[in-house]
DNA sequence: TCAAAAGTGTTCACCGTACACCCATGG
DNA sequence: CCATGGGTGTACGGTGAACACTTTTGA
């Protein structure tokens, strides 16, 4: 029996980022340009590769920040990735997570060092390696969230009308919703606060804002309560 | 811009089982003593180290074949965990999998060459490193995946009693369920073949088997049935 | 005054849940 | 004949889904 790992392989550790953001309208996915050989210029996920000395969750916290200089966005493991060539370049397996960023903070912010560009979920062009299959997995576990958990929130802005909100699921379920069915739902919920503001720009009568309350919803998981959207 | 990988970091990737069984009465769980320092003696998943050649799903297989003598079993990637000292030997990345397995033919195979031995769910000891983090996550994605995928019918044996297939859900969901109920949603998802034979041994009347018609159910999910047990 | 989006309730079907009694048999 | 587990049906409440009209106001 050995006291160490001597024989054991090493092998890289990378880890990809599906980073899904909401223009209001669309669902979308940000996109780096590949910048080495092989498959160069062709789009990819934004990834790096693990260290010694972080976590999983700290190295896919660290290639969001560095594409988007946003931290303390929601973000969650996905699944890991292992097919023997699925790197060309050397054997490689890839921890995909998943994030959920407010379009607009992050545009703030953006530099395109990297070449970053926003695509419509609709029209994502050919990935590289087995990106494709990491965004179809993403796709599949927000849709189950979004049905458990109160996740869509975190691809809004502070404040949102409920058509905006609506908008959202539907994009995300790939479904159309009954507005006044999804009123109830989501009032049942019990996790909004309305302003006393409205928003003018999508209608003469304006809408009305609503926020997160975050606190709320907290206690309510905390009491043991379950959401279902 | 490197083209190759050479100054990136290189982990052991590690996979560790959670392997879960049935015995008829209680959920089990399957630990072996762990065989060399640190922590020699005490409790631990079954685990081995990912190889070059292998995917984490073949690196998973490989270990629950080593220790139960089973393939073509019930199995899924759960979580990694990366913990920068989770092993006190050296930097591991640890991808978790489960495993359902019918406890009796594994019995029949057995060899106690690892010093295996299945434990009650409620009644665990003290595991090494992470593997009791790994063991709850396990556990919940379990109690989900049973309500939503007929997974129980893995634990069991080819023919069992309506009694034991409500006893194993009743075990899993840590709750007990209303008998009629149970049957009519059993029955409603039309995926089970009730057998001309009884079981004797658990009353005087005796109980009808059933089996699992693993046909009908493929068929229906690629029909687009969701299950929702 | 009209166009365009906001806001709002009711009905119905179905599903999950609670609940109790008879059946068959071996001892 | 009786003790033990097997097997079965109904009633009710809650939830999800379908569905249409009024309100506001800027142009």
């Amino acid at each position: 029996m050995n006291y160490n790992y001597d024989q054991e392989d090493k092998v890289l550790v990378a880890v990809d980022c599906i980073i899904f953001g909401f223009d209001g309208d669309e669902l979308k996915l940000l996109l780096v340009k590949r910048e080495l050989q092989p498959e160069k210029g062709k789009w990819s996920l934004m990834g790096g590769f693990l260290k010694k000395e972080e976590t999983l969750d700290e190295a896919a916290n660290r290639v969001l920040y560095t594409l988007t200089g946003l931290d303390d966005v929601y973000m969650e493991q996905l699944y890991g990735f292992s097919k023997i060539d699925r790197d060309p370049v050397e054997r490689t397996i890839s921890v995909a997570y998943y994030a959920l960023i407010n379009i607009d903070e992050h545009n703030s912010k953006q530099s395109d060092k990297y070449s970053a560009q926003w695509f419509s979920i609709s029209d994502i062009p050919q990935l590289i390696f087995d990106h494709g299959e990491m965004l179809e997995k993403a796709l599949r576990r927000l849709r189950r969230r979004t049905s458990t958990d109160p996740v869509g929130f975190e691809l809004l802005p502070k404040k949102f009308t409920m058509r905006q909100l609506q908008t959202l699921y539907e994009v995300i379920l790939d479904e159309e919703l009954d507005k006044r069915n999804f009123q109830k739902k989501i009032k049942q919920l019990d996790v909004l606060v309305k302003l006393n503001e409205k928003d003018m720009s999508s209608s003469r009568k304006g809408s009305f804002l609503y926020e997160f309350d975050k606190e709320k919803y907290e206690k309510k998981i905390s009491d043991g309560f379950t959401f279902k959207v």
